[in-house]
RNA sequence: CGGGGUAUAGCGCAGCCUGGUAGCGCGCCUGCUUCGGGAGCAGGAAGUCGUAGGUUCGAAUCCUGCUACCCCGACCA
C-alpha cells in the first residue's frame, strides 16, 4: 500500500472527549471514527488490525478442531423465550418488530441458535463437537465507553462445545483456556486467567481472561505469592477473627444526627466499624431484601445478585427504605425484621456484641447477638475483598488490580440442552441433553486491549503480529531520484515476499512522515535518504525501543524479515 | 436510572454574562521560498452556531421543550 493512496485521517490532536489511551490514539490515528455512542466505524487501519487479530482467533479456534458457522444476527424472540433469557436479559438486548408485528431480538449471543442446530446431532458418536463463528454482537449497554473497550455493537468470537458429558466437556473446557493463552500470547497480551461470575449468561466454571489497564473495567483480585486470582465478583480473602464486645444485653441508644458508619464509630455508645452491622436495603425483582454485611465491609452487588439469583437488582430508594422498615437511610437495621428476606455475609455468623440502626429515625441498637436477634433467611458471601487482605491459599497479602475483561470461558452444563430438547443417544441407548461449554473473545475489545498495553506520547507501538503494517519505507525526500528509485525497487521485493509493508511517497515533510509512522505505530521504519543511499545504506529503527542503525541496503530484506517473525 | 457537563468550519477552541448577522489555532486549496523530526510568507475556500418553538426591530447570545454526546455515580445507610 501506498501511503499517499491511502485514507489514514491524522489528528494532531485528540478528541476532547476521548479519555482512554486507546482511545485517543486509535482516533488520532485514523484507525477508528465514532458514529454514535458505542457504534464505531474501523477505517482501513483498524481493519487491519482487526482483521489480524481475528485471523489468530481462527487459526487457534481451527487449531483444537472448532468449525466455523455464521449464523443470523437477529433472532425469533420465541428461541430467547425457550430459554428464558427473553426476560432475562432486560433491557440490555435490542429487540426488533418486524412489519408483522413480530417481535425478534438482535443476538448478544447465540447460545439459543447453536443448541438449534445442535438438535441434529443425534449420537455420542458424533462427539465432541467445537462449533464457533466470529459475528456481530448487538448489546444495549446502559453506558458505552473508552472507544472500542465497551461499545454496543462488536465483532465476537463465540464458541461452543457439546459433549455427552462432563468429563467431555472438561476435556473442551481445557481445550479453550489453552487455546486462549495462545491466543493472548500471540496478541501480546498478559492475560491473567481468573475466576468470575457467569452473570446472565448462566453456567459454572467461569473463567475470565484478564489484562491489567487502568482503562479497565474490572477490579481483579491478585496474590503475588501464589497463583490466587479471582474477578472481585468472585474473589474471597481470610479476615482474622473479630473478638465480640461483651455487650450481651439488647438496647437501644438515640443518636441524633448519626448516619453513617463513620459517624457511629465517633458518636456516643457506638463501635467500631467492624462491630457493626451494615444494613443495606435493596430491592431484587421487586421485593424490598436486606442485605447484611460487616461494618467496614463493602456489598458486592454481583454476589448478591449470584447469591439469590435475582435479575433484576437495585438499591431501594429512601423512600421505599422507610416504608418498609420505618425508618430513613441512616437509621436503618435487621433487627426484630419479620416478613422480609435477609440475607447476610457469613463473616456476621456467630457475631454478638454487634451495633446497628434501630429503624427509628436517630437511634441504634447495640448488644446485638445476630443469630438471637435477627432473622437471617441465607447466608452468602457478600463483601468486596480489600487491598492487603489475606489470600485464602497461601496467607500472603493480596491485591486488586484494574483490568480489562478480553476473554470469557464457561462451562453450560445441559441448561441449553435441556430447554430445546437436544438430546442424543449414549451408547446403552439412553437419551442425554447434550453438555455444553460457552467461550467468547471480543475482537475490537483485544484491539483495543492491545493499544492500551502497547504505547507511548508519540503514538501507538503495534506488536508485529497485529500492525496494520509490519513495516513502512519512508522516504526522506521525494525529490532524491535515487531514493524514489530505492524505495520502490525495495517496497516492491518486500510485497513479493509477502511483508505486509506501506510506502510512504507523499510529499511531505520528513518530520510529518517519521511523526505519522510512530503514531500509528508500525513496528519497523525503513529510511530512505540521499545521506545513508549514498553509502549503499538504508535506516533500519524499531518503534518499541527507538533504535536507529545503518544497514547495507542488499541486506535489509533480511533482517527486516527476521525481525518480524522473530 | 441519578448527578454534572457539552453541542459554534474536518479537529481543538473563543465569542454567550452585557442581543446588532461569527472568530482563533491546526488542517485544507493556490503561489513562491523551504525541505532528515509536525516549515515560512502571501492569497483563498469552508460554518443551517445540535434541533423545534418563544421573546425581540434584531438571537450563536435571553427563555422553554426536545435530541445527541461526554464524565461521574448507580454499596459507604
Amino acid at each position: 500500500m501506498r501511503w499517499s493512496n491511502l485514507h489514514t485521517p491524522t489528528l494532531r490532536d485528540a478528541p476532547a472527549d476521548a479519555e482512554a489511551a486507546s482511545h485517543k490514539l486509535l482516533v488520532r490515528g485514523g484507525f477508528i471514527r465514532q458514529l454514535h455512542a458505542g457504534h464505531y466505524s474501523l477505517l482501513p487501519l483498524g481493519w487491519r488490525v482487526f482483521t489480524k487479530v481475528e485471523s489468530i482467533v481462527r487459526e487457534e479456534m481451527d487449531a483444537i478442531g472448532g468449525q466455523e458457522f455464521l449464523l443470523p444476527a437477529m433472532h425469533p424472540a420465541s428461541l430467547w423465550k425457550k430459554s428464558g433469557r427473553w426476560d432475562v436479559m432486560g433491557d440490555e438486548m435490542f429487540r426488533v418488530t418486524d412489519r408483522k408485528g413480530a417481535e425478534n431480538a438482535l443476538g448478544m449471543t447465540h447460545e439459543e441458535i447453536f443448541t438449534t442446530l445442535a438438535l441434529e446431532i443425534t449420537s455420542y458418536k458424533s462427539l465432541p463437537q467445537i462449533w464457533y463463528q466470529i459475528q456481530t454482537k448487538s448489546r444495549d449497554e446502559p453506558r458505552p465507553k473508552s472507544g472500542l473497550l465497551r461499545v454496543r455493537e462488536f465483532a465476537m468470537k463465540d464458541s461452543y462445545s457439546f459433549d455427552l458429558d462432563q468429563a467431555g466437556l472438561d476435556r473442551n473446557f481445557a481445550l479453550h483456556h489453552d487455546a486462549y493463552v495462545r491466543i493472548f500470547e500471540r496478541l501480546g497480551l498478559p492475560a491473567v486467567p481468573v475466576e468470575a461470575s457467569s452473570g446472565a449468561m448462566g453456567g459454572s466454571g467461569s473463567t475470565e481472561f484478564m489484562v491489567p489497564s487502568p482503562a479497565g473495567e474490572d477490579d481483579v483480585v491478585r496474590c503475588n505469592s501464589c497463583d490466587y486470582a479471582a474477578n472481585v465478583e468472585r474473589s474471597a480473602s481470610a479476615l482474622p477473627v473479630v473478638e465480640d464486645r461483651d455487650l450481651v444485653e439488647l438496647t437501644k441508644f438515640p443518636t441524633p444526627g448519626v448516619r453513617t458508619i463513620a459517624a457511629l464509630e465517633a458518636a456516643d455508645g457506638g463501635a467500631p466499624a467492624d462491630h457493626q452491622i451494615k444494613t443495606m436495603v435493596m430491592v431484587l425483582d421487586g421485593d424490598v431484601t436486606l442485605a447484611l454485611v460487616r461494618g467496614d465491609h463493602q456489598l458486592n452487588l454481583q454476589k448478591l445478585q449470584d447469591g439469590t439469583g435475582a435479575i433484576d437488582i437495585r438499591p431501594a430508594t429512601p423512600e421505599e427504605a422507610k416504608a418498609a422498615l420505618g425508618a430513613m437511610p441512616g437509621s436503618l437495621g435487621a433487627v426484630g425484621v419479620e416478613g422480609t428476606r435477609i440475607v447476610a455475609d457469613p463473616v456476621l455468623q456467630g457475631r454478638s456484641g454487634l451495633t446497628t440502626g434501630a429503624n427509628t429515625d436517630d437511634w441504634h441498637y447495640t448488644g446485638v447477638n445476630i443469630e438471637r436477634d435477627i432473622a437471617v433467611d441465607e447466608w452468602m458471601d457478600l463483601r468486596d475483598v480489600s487491598e492487603g487482605e489475606a489470600c485464602i491459599s497461601c496467607g500472603e497479602p493480596l491485591e486488586i488490580v484494574r483490568c480489562i475483561e478480553a476473554g470469557h470461558i464457561f462451562k453450560l452444563g445441559t441448561k441449553y440442552a435441556e430447554a430445546f430438547g437436544a438430546h442424543v443417544m449414549d451408547p446403552n441407548g439412553t437419551q442425554c441433553p447434550l453438555v455444553m461449554g460457552s467461550y467468547g473473545i471480543g475482537i475490537e475489545r483485544n484491539v483495543a486491549a492491545i493499544a492500551e498495553t502497547y504505547h507511548d506520547d508519540n503514538g501507538l507501538i503495534w506488536p508485529a503480529a497485529v500492525a496494520p503494517f509490519e513495516a513502512v519505507i519512508t522516504i526522506v525526500s521525494l525529490k532524491d531520484e535515487s531514493s524514489v528509485v530505492a524505495a520502490k525497487a525495495l517496497y516492491d521485493e518486500l510485497k513479493a515476499k509477502r511483508i505486509d509493508v506501506l510506502l510512504d511517497d507523499r510529499d511531505a515533510r520528513a518530520g510529518v512522515k517519521f511523526a505519522d509512522a510512530e503514531l500509528i505505530g508500525i513496528p519497523y521504519r525503513i529510511t530512505i535518504g540521499p545521506r545513508a543511499l549514498a553509502e549503499g545504506e538504508v535506516e533500519f529503527t524499531e518503534r518499541s525501543n527507538g533504535e536507529t542503525t545503518r544497514v547495507r541496503i542488499d541486506a535489509i530484506v533480511d533482517q527486516l524479515i527476521a525481525a518480524v517473525t522473530s
